[in-house]
DNA sequence: CGATTCCCGAGTAAAACACTCAGGTTTCAC
DNA sequence: GTGAAACCTGAGTGTTTTACTCGGGAATCG
């Protein structure tokens, strides 16, 4: 039970962007600078977020990505969906099928469930606001290389 | 995010030892054929709940498997944690190291704790209780190959 | 025009998964 | 004491998934 790549790196991608992009939209190299995350691995997710609504693109020489929505609109659950990560825990091997299902199949399908209204209940605004997510970031600002500290306040 | 075979076939397993191994041991011969499942692959499943004391073992002809405790004192999460399924969420890719952490560090360590503290207050007992898991266990007795339909009482 | 950026499909090395196999040891029943 | 039933063990293996990369194309800004 463990998430790929994948959804973190979107999770990481979308808060980025909540954190940066508040009036203009920001490069996919800036994220993935920021990030630590290779470049075009980003594109390829994003995609993936473009095609499930929950960013925009501009196109071009100073284009970048925004949110769609504002983002207390925007749930973890939602980001996870959207870059192929499936809340799923249920059965697929030979030993359940739908004429004779598993012992534990409900069982799964219930805790999928549950799993999901539980990351649907985060939203990414709330994600951003939390204490050492808001000190880590500043710190990214600081040391981002070619821009100078003072930068901050922008 | 999903689960695999092992962790839900340990699972099944291990209802199924709850469900039929009251007084003696059952074998994995009867588990397998009962919830269709790999004899071979079962076995190896069973050393790794062996070794995590989940169950006992009786070796030799009339030989069998037993819960090692009672089913109110195991847990989903002992279940899957025994069977290499490592409730953990967080990062391993290039993108976070303990000295520079992702943004989502502290996210998903907290996620992976929610997740464990959930899955361990689910005990087998509660489980094999439930409403549908009965109904389908008597299903297998009757179903059962080379058993006599009248031995569901017993 | 040319740099920057998004856009797209395909390819690929490495890892994980879901098993299988070939034997060995212990015990029961006759 | 022999044979069958069961547990025990390490190793092997085909398939699938993952985590990317690559090469190119199209829009936009200055």
């Amino acid at each position: 039970m463990k998430l790929t790549t994948k959804g973190r790196y979107a999770v990481t991608a979308m808060m980025d962007l909540a954190l940066h992009a508040k009036l203009d939209c920001v490069s996919l190299v800036d994220v993935a600078e920021r990030q630590n995350i290779s470049l075009a691995y980003l594109e390829q997710l994003f995609r993936s977020l473009k095609k499930a609504g929950l960013v925009n693109s501009v196109r071009g020489a100073k284009g970048g990505y925004m949110l769609a929505k504002s983002d207390n609109e925007i749930s973890l659950a939602d980001i996870l969906v959207a870059s192929d990560e499936h809340i799923n825990l249920a059965c697929g091997g030979s030993n359940c099928s739908d004429h004779t299902p598993c012992l534990t199949h409900g069982l799964w399908t219930q805790l999928s469930h549950q799993f999901y209204e539980f990351l649907d209940s985060k939203s990414l605004n709330e994600l951003v606001k939390s204490r050492d997510v808001q000190t880590m970031a500043t710190m990214q600002d600081v040391t981002q290389i070619g821009n100078i500290p003072v930068q901050i306040s922008k």
